[in-house]
DNA sequence: GCCAACGTTGGC
DNA sequence: GCCAACGTTGGC
């Protein structure tokens, strides 16, 4: 039973041209440091689950491509990196903190921007569009993928 | 740059 | 365990 979840992404940081540059068009999601999201990553995402991948704080957010679950969950590199900006110093390679999960391109696609998803009655459930909400991974339901899918298409 | 929403921290 | 202060997110 395939899954479906929508993954922000600032594309000053990691854009879908970024991943779509990668190696093997694949990229450690890494820098979750919200406890709701890391326990998606860990506990319910699995290989094959299908990405919205979103681009967030920019010009135009919006859905900017779909992607896969490419791997298992891991320790996130980056919490042990004093350079790195998502470091924390509370965490240790023995009891990690925060974690990572591979992610595929599946493709890039067109723009779908938040003004047409909150303008499509049939996203309305979306949690991503819900008043306040600010995690950055959130569930998708089947329903709202296939109509993603369709709004993709148009 | 503003600001509302919301998560985290830490003193008590 | 409460809760005020503080920090972050993210659209506008």
């Amino acid at each position: 039973m395939p899954r479906y979840w929508l993954m922000k992404s600032e594309p000053d940081e990691v854009s879908i041209d970024d991943l779509a540059a990668a190696p093997g068009q694949v990229l450690p999601w890494t820098g979750v440091r919200n406890y709701q999201a890391r326990n998606f990553m860990r506990d319910e995402m699995r290989i094959g689950d299908g990405v919205l991948f979103y681009h967030s704080s920019c010009p135009e957010p919006g859905v900017a491509g779909l992607a896969r679950i490419a791997g298992q969950p891991c320790p996130d590199a980056t919490q042990f990196d004093p350079a790195s900006d998502y470091h924390d110093p509370k965490s240790t390679p023995d009891k990690p903190r925060w974690i990572q999960i591979d992610v595929a391109l599946a493709r890039k696609t067109r723009l779908l921007s938040l003004r047409e998803m909150r303008a499509a009655p049939e996203l309305a459930t979306m949690r991503v569009l819900a008043p306040g909400n600010r995690l950055s991974i959130t569930p998708v339901t089947p329903e709202e993928w296939r109509a993603v899918g369709r709004l993709l298409d148009r």
